[in-house]
RNA sequence: GGAAGUUUAGCUCAGUUGGGAGAGCACCUGCCUUACAAGCAGGGGGUCAUAGGUUCGAACCCUAUAACUUCCACCA
């Protein structure tokens, strides 16, 4: 015995396969469905029957490879088609995919899947990235333990490391993506650093150089002592840290005066070239031009008056550190201030240090302080949070500090990029995304591109040893094209890795070469990415492509949020609480895993993952499974008509034919306006409300009745719009939609290749769909009833009606009595007292007496009455309110005003029907 | 200091150009109704953060306030 489920009302146990939901029920050899052959293309699994609940791990991997051995997600340049292309964000290559990615890559598939059943040529593009830094660090990191280091190893064998490194994870992640079913173009994958990538990159630096757009120079840049690299200012994280607030004296010279600065890193006073006061601060105007004598150094500087200083905050006396501060670098270069560095690219102080010299930054601090106050020179020390820098790979505290760096002028470059989202050639959703992207532009400071490291590409600039020469080229240099000396040799650094990823949408396409493939798929069309790495990478992608191709690199930006955890918490490995995609999967199927990230998602907001959401997504399918085998079940045997006879259509089949109509046309245009989540939930809603719990039931009396001709084109129905419903679910769950198609008779080929649903007037069957849900809410009325007298729902109980709508209750006679538990209907004429005791209950179309004998409490019976009086009273009175109202009636759309005027005599009729009824109680 | 977001049922969240407040989960009642207990039927539960304003009409638009979140900048 095996247990297999546990809940709260049962446990079951598998008995050899009697057992089915707790219920012991003997397997019926009979009651198989076989799945359709496919043209020999699902080998190994012919004649398969449909399991009783759903279970992905069965079939997922299958259907996976079906589709790419048919090669349904190769990109096909196509010229009677229109392309749609999309760039998957290519993972870095550290590690395995998260929830976030998760939920990126599955809006994808959903865009994508929906776009090419609807006839687009789709080129979903996937790939990795080097994430230089990222995997740099990790790499240093596993040597660490190794015990070794990246400069014993060479930049060879480190290079070679690293490649062994991208080939694992890498494999990894393609793994990861399959799980998921992305059906992105993988005879097209790419990676950052792969032939065609680094053409692009050199091109690109090639023609920045070319314009003077890249620049080498000496600027403060955000270094990381930990790392050993330079970094972009997007690449440094603050956070707020508990500091000091150190107070020193400074001696004047030739003076027995001290002039009192403050400072939250005592350490760079080694590099102080100046105190700066404001230029109008009295207290100090005596002192500007004198000169101070730097404790522990000895060196001379003088007092400077700048604008920069804030009278207001500390003692109004700021030490000046220009080559580690980028204000006080400001300040050095408009006061000609000598700029001394004074730490090592470790972090340990330099020579510049005097007797600090070697210390490690955070050492030579504390020394310092104590000197100070050896000296005498130290006030005081005040509590003080600040804001500090840290390097958003290791965390290690960043210092500010001057070095020779390449950087992109940016200012050129942002302007068009801003301009092209002004005049809506890209087009944020949410909009509201569209200022953060603003903010970023028009603010953005030159952007420092060189990195010291080793994995990356390598910064196509060469040094000429002899003549000096400076050579950017496309190719390698291995002469100096000014003096023919063969000394010359590459600079040493590596590129931002955001560089290579800035041209993504265009370098996988074989930019610069004009390929086939670049002039079709280019530009792309939608970008999916989380708001985090707007500034990293949309922004770059931005001024890039606006740049190299002239055009921008995509019509569409669509922004999600952030998968927090069960509390909110963003999801890190430092915390533990991040949950790998591919245990969800494992356990409850990547379709369920995809809708579960997608429903009740608005666009751009960040979402909680539960593991009872995905749960809630997996029974939903569940659902649709077992409706499916519903279907199946009772069509074995059956010749069902490929298409639906209009003519014969009843009305419980026209109403759901129309249901169905709407929910493909809300989806639609859901799906082009991007809101999965509504699209989702419209799906669902249709698919377990509407479908499940009403048509599927409707259907049974002509399924379980003596006319086959009334079977069939309830079959057929039953089938069209259960056809419908895979396709409208399969972008969503591409896995179960494409093993149920499998199953539907009258379908070819493939769900992914099929037609998308396609809205049908003809088919809107408005004002017949409008006169069914009289029959619905009838049969809720009569259910609602029956609990309301505990009268057990298995009691079949007869019906009295009186109701203008005969010939309609007599259509739907039989649903009537199936559904809504009754025994026979009876028409009565108003004012016709029925003779035994009943309890009544107005609808839209009927006043339902229901005969109950003993069952009927006549206390309880009025005071339900009652109750229902009190509601109905309400509702005129609140349309009395409206209609009182002249302005209303004035203003208000006509139709409006209408319907409030018959929903007004619908309500008093009511009300008349229940005074009556009570009081003949 | 600047910007953006959030505030709706016990919890997590939707709410599509302003026109009678929704879902999932949880809760209560009753159901082994031959697709499904991963289910079915019925039900309870909300001053839509607060205060003003615009409007015939506001969860939605405007203004202010409060709380929380995030991003950017930053005074050494």
């Amino acid at each position: 015995m095996i247990l297999l489920r546990k809940n709260k009302n049962n446990i079951s146990y598998d008995a050899g396969g009697f057992i089915d939901n707790g219920r012991k029920k003997v397997y019926n050899k009979n009651n198989r469905f076989f799945r359709k052959d496919w043209n020999n293309v699902r080998e190994n699994f012919f004649m398969k029957e449909m399991q009783t609940t759903y279970n992905p791990a069965e079939f997922e991997d299958r259907i996976y490879a079906q589709w790419v051995k048919k090669g349904c997600f190769t990109a096909k340049i196509d010229p009677q088609k229109v392309p749609f292309t999309v760039m998957m964000p290519p993972p870095n290559i550290t590690g395995q995919l998260h929830m976030g990615h998760a939920m990126d890559e599955t809006m994808q598939d959903i865009v994508v899947r929906f776009k090419r059943m609807q006839g687009y040529s789709v080129l979903w593009q996937p790939g990795t990235d080097h994430a230089s830094l990222a995997t740099e660090h990790k790499i240093v990191e596993k040597l660490r333990e190794e015990g070794t280091t990246k400069e014993e190893l060479g930049r060879e064998e480190f290079l070679r490391r690293a490649y062994e490194w991208k080939d694992r994870y890498g494999g990894k992640i393609v793994g990861q993506l399959k799980k998921l079913g992305s059906s992105c173009d993988w005879s097209r994958i790419a990676f950052t650093m792969d032939e065609t990538c680094s053409r692009a990159v050199r091109e690109a630096f090639f023609q920045l150089y070319q314009k003077g757009l890249i620049y080498r120079g000496s600027r403060i840049i955000n270094w990381c002592p930990d790392c050993k690299t330079a970094l972009s200012d997007e690449e440094v994280a603050y956070s707020e840290d508990a500091g000091h607030f150190w107070y020193f004296n400074y001696p004047v010279e030739g003076s027995e005066e001290f002039i009192t600065i403050a400072t939250t890193r005592p350490e760079t006073m080694l590099g102080d070239t100046a105190v700066a006061v404001h230029p109008g601060d009295e207290r100090y105007a005596h002192l500007v031009g004198k000169t101070l004598v730097l404790p522990f150094i000895g060196r001379k500087i003088p007092v400077v008056a700048d604008e920069y200083v804030d009278p207001e905050f500390g003692t109004g006396a700021v030490k000046i550190t220009p080559a580690h501060d980028p204000n006080d670098f400001e300040v050095g270069l408009r006061n000609r201030l000598p700029m001394i560095r004074i730490l090592n690219d470790d972090g340990t102080v330099n020579e510049e240090g005097g007797q600090f010299a070697g210390l490690d930054r955070y050492e030579a601090r504390k020394r310092i302080v104590e000197g100070m106050k050896e000296l005498g020179l130290l006030v005081k020390i005040e509590n003080h949070v600040h804001n500090v820098g840290h390097c958003h790979r290791c965390n290690a505290t960043i210092e500010p500090l001057v070095s020779k760096q390449w950087f992109v002028k940016m200012a050129p470059l942002a302007k068009p990029a801003i301009d092209a989202v002004v005049k809506n050639k890209t087009k944020f959703t949410p909009d509201r995304f569209a200022k953060i992207y603003y903010n970023w532009l028009e603010n953005i400071r030159d952007w420092c591109i060189s990195r010291q490291l080793w994995w990356g590409h390598r910064i196509p600039v060469w040094y000429c040893d002899d003549c000096g020469a400076e050579v950017c080229s496309r190719e390698n240099v291995t002469v100096c094209p000014k003096c023919g000396s063969a000394r010359v040799r590459q600079d040493e650094d590596c590129l931002d890795t955001w560089f290579s990823s800035a041209l993504w949408p265009f370098s996988t396409l074989g930019w610069p070469e004009e390929t086939p493939e670049y002039r079709y798929f280019y530009p792309t069309d939608v970008l999916v990415t989380g708001y985090d790495i707007i500034p990293f990478w949309v922004m770059r992608m931005m001024f890039s492509g606006i740049r190299y191709t002239g055009k921008v690199p995509f019509r569409d930006v669509l922004i999600h949020g952030l998968v927090r955890d069960e509390q909110g918490r963003k999801m890190s490995k430092s915390l533990g609480n991040g949950i790998n995609p591919l245990e969800i999967i494992a356990k409850y199927g990547a379709d369920s895993l995809r809708l579960s990230l997608v429903t009740g998602v608005a666009p751009g907001n960040d979402t909680r993952f539960t593991e009872t959401k995905v749960e809630a997504s997996r029974n939903f399918i569940n659902k649709i499974w077992n409706a499916t085998r519903f279907v199946l079940m009772n069509a074995k045997g059956v010749d069902i008509p490929k298409t639906i006879e209009r003519a014969k259509l009843t009305p419980a089949d026209r109403w759901i034919i129309s249901r169905l109509m709407a929910t493909i046309r809300e989806v639609t245009l859901s799906l082009q306006k991007y809101d999965l989540g509504i699209a989702a939930d419209k799906i669902t809603s249709f698919a377990w409300d509407d479908f499940c719990d009403w048509y599927i039931e409707l259907s049974k009396p002509a399924l379980y009745g003596t006319d086959p001709e009334r079977k069939r084109q309830t079959l057929a129905v039953l089938l069209f719009v259960l056809t419908d419903l895979m396709k409208l679910l399969h972008p969503f769950a591409p896995f179960v939609t494409e093993e149920i198609y499998g199953y539907l008779p009258n379908t070819e080929g493939l769900i992914i290749t099929a037609d998308y649903p396609r809205y049908d007037p003809k088919l809107a069957y408005r004002e017949e769909a409008k006169a069914f849900e009289g029959v619905i809410g009838l049969i809720k009325a009569v259910r609602a009833m029956k609990v309301s007298v505990n009268c057990p729902p298995s009691k079949k109980v007869r019906l009295f009606l009186v109701t203008e709508a005969r010939r309609l209750i007599s259509l739907n006679r039989g649903c009537i009595l199936r559904l809504a538990g009754a025994s026979e209907i009876e028409f009565v004429e108003s004012g016709t007292s029925v003779k035994e005791k009943t309890v009544s209950q107005v609808t839209d179309i009927a006043h339902i007496f229901v005969p109950l004998g003993e069952l009927v409490d006549l206390d309880a019976e009025r005071a339900r009455l009652s109750k229902e009086l009190d509601r109905i009273t309400g509702e005129i009175a609140r349309a009395d309110g409206k209609l009182s109202n002249q302005n209303f009636i004035a203003k208000a759309p006509k139709k409006l005003v209408d319907d409030e005027f018959a929903k007004r005599e619908k309500y008093l009729e009511m009300k008349k029907k229940i005074e009556q009824q009570l009081a003949s109680l």
